[in-house]
DNA sequence: TTTAAACTCTACTAATTTTACAGAATTAAT
DNA sequence: ATTAATTCTGTAAAATTAGTAGAGTTTAAA
């Protein structure tokens, strides 16, 4: 599952696709627009920042507009941000792999073959998911 | 990602499955082969006891058996008895549904649309993966 | 009928993660 | 200077997860 985190960054994307082009949107205006906690969000759309997703503009009608085209902000790359790992289990991940520590041999794991099949099919899905065909219906 | 409670099931099962069909596999036994604490093991094969998928003989010389055929138990399955909903969000679960609480009209929900696309992706890759066609590598 | 060895059940606890909130610092426009 | 915005760090409550404890119940066999 989504943690609220996410769910928030998510929609204040889509709030921030839905503007026109160089409008800059404050805090506040996305938080009211998208139920979302100002002080929450202001955390969040650091972190979207951080991860080239949105920039900002400081100070006096400063705010936030998206840095990506909507057509290049995937599903994944939002989970990835704020949840983390799309595997099932670290050691089926591609980006955020680790071994499992109770683990005696990997390769000879029978969950971890079934668990990268998923991720494989999960990761294509969520990467066919952007901001704009969210945003186009 | 899968709990560890859901990765240590999906082990129990495994190794069930993987012994002589008749045969009945004590607690202690399952837990040092898959190297899980034998306690929380004991609430986990209750837990599937409880969903049908393995069944038990109680007193001296008990234990655990699959109740199911392991090709009828998929990844699916043991994630919603543990972790619940397949969906991202409650509100695109079949199983879990849940309206979310900020949303004005789910109809108009622009994540939504998209959320259930990934559920019905993801679900039937989880449905094909079977105990069965872990087992046989 | 007693004992041993297993499952069953309920409650508790510790650690971690999630979900925020508070407030000071910084930046930029007027 | 003042105002209005982002930025940064720290704190805290709530929920979830992971695991432990211990008493109770069932069954087989001596």
């Amino acid at each position: 599952m989504l943690s609220q985190k996410t769910k928030y960054a998510l929609k204040a994307l889509l709030y921030l696709a839905e503007q026109d082009v160089d409008h800059i949107s404050k805090t506040v205006e996305i938080a009211e627009a998208a139920s979302i906690p100002k002080k929450f969000l202001e955390q969040i759309l650091l972190d979207l920042k951080r991860g080239h997703f949105v920039g900002s503009k400081q100070g006096k009608f400063g705010g936030y507009y998206l840095l990506k085209s909507k057509n290049d902000i995937t599903l994944a790359d939002i989970h990835r941000l704020f949840d983390g790992a799309i595997a099932l289990l670290p050691c089926a991940s591609l980006n955020f792999y680790e071994r499992c520590s109770d683990c005696v041999d990997e390769s000879e794991c029978l969950l971890r073959h079934g668990l990268i099949t998923i991720r494989e099919e999960t990761l294509k899905a969520m990467q066919g998911i952007t901001i704009a065909s969210l945003v186009k219906k």
